[in-house]
DNA sequence: CTTTGTGCAAATTATTTGCACGTCG
DNA sequence: CGACGTGCAAATAATTTGCACAAAG
């Protein structure tokens, strides 16, 4: 997807974007860094995924007491997150849309995303522990 | 509702606990601290948590940077977040176990539970601004 | 008693900020 | 140009840890 039209566009606000939209995965800022420092500083790295999240660009989603950040895109995204492994997976369906307008129409509370989160134990971590 | 009977008893962990619980709505270590700073170290509430979280006792959002802790409960809790006031509120429904089953079926990953915050613009803050 | 939790102080990690300079529109 | 973004270094905030002592079961 196309970096968005109404935010001053420099080398390094592509880069981060770019490599957001292709890692398609939620990410550190840390972990963003790594991948670009010998281009851009770490605190330029914090305040851009500021700006982006204020634009409503990215989300943001905690794991293991860090803050993890997703493209937005254009439709929801929801995740499986393993509380074993930490493995983070994309799920691609939602049928939360329904409740969303019910909630909207009850509260006058205007939605406008609803991240969701699933937590537990994937297949492999299951197995392992005393997991339930 | 009951301190978790599996989890050594103290005085601080049940001040924790009754505090949360009281409470009812999620909140950040250092609140807790300020509430029970005569009695509890930060450092006990940082840990507290921590055993707590680990034990599924407590579950965490984010919000504005800061993690939030509220207690798990019996049930599934939903949060309205506004995105400006960073106000917090609770609401009590929730038709999400139908598609959380499906989920189970199709990746085989054990769900424990799936907090869902969904996150815009409360009545007030609204009419304010040009948040949409 | 033996194991586990706590306070305190110190260390580490995460995040934010000021300022001089560079870049975008 | 003029407004806004960036790097660098330094400051602040958030979280974690070591250790000697205290409390729980």
């Amino acid at each position: 997807m196309a970096f968005p039209a109404h935010l001053r566009q420099t080398q390094q606000r592509e880069s981060i974007y770019k490599f957001l939209d292709e890692s398609n995965l939620p990410l550190t800022p840390e972990a963003i860094h790594e991948q670009l420092k010998d281009k851009i500083d770490l605190s330029t790295v914090y305040r851009t995924l500021d700006v982006f999240h204020k634009a409503h660009v990215v989300h943001k989603l905690l794991l293991d007491n860090k803050i993890y950040y997703y493209l937005a895109g254009e439709d929801h995204k929801h995740f499986l997150i393993c509380l074993e492994c930490h493995h983070i997976s994309e799920i691609h369906t939602c049928p939360f849309h329904v409740f969303e307008s019910k909630i909207e129409k009850e509260t006058q509370f205007h939605v406008t995303y609803h991240p969701v989160e699933l937590y537990g134990y994937c297949r492999d971590c299951k197995k392992t522990d005393k997991n339930h």
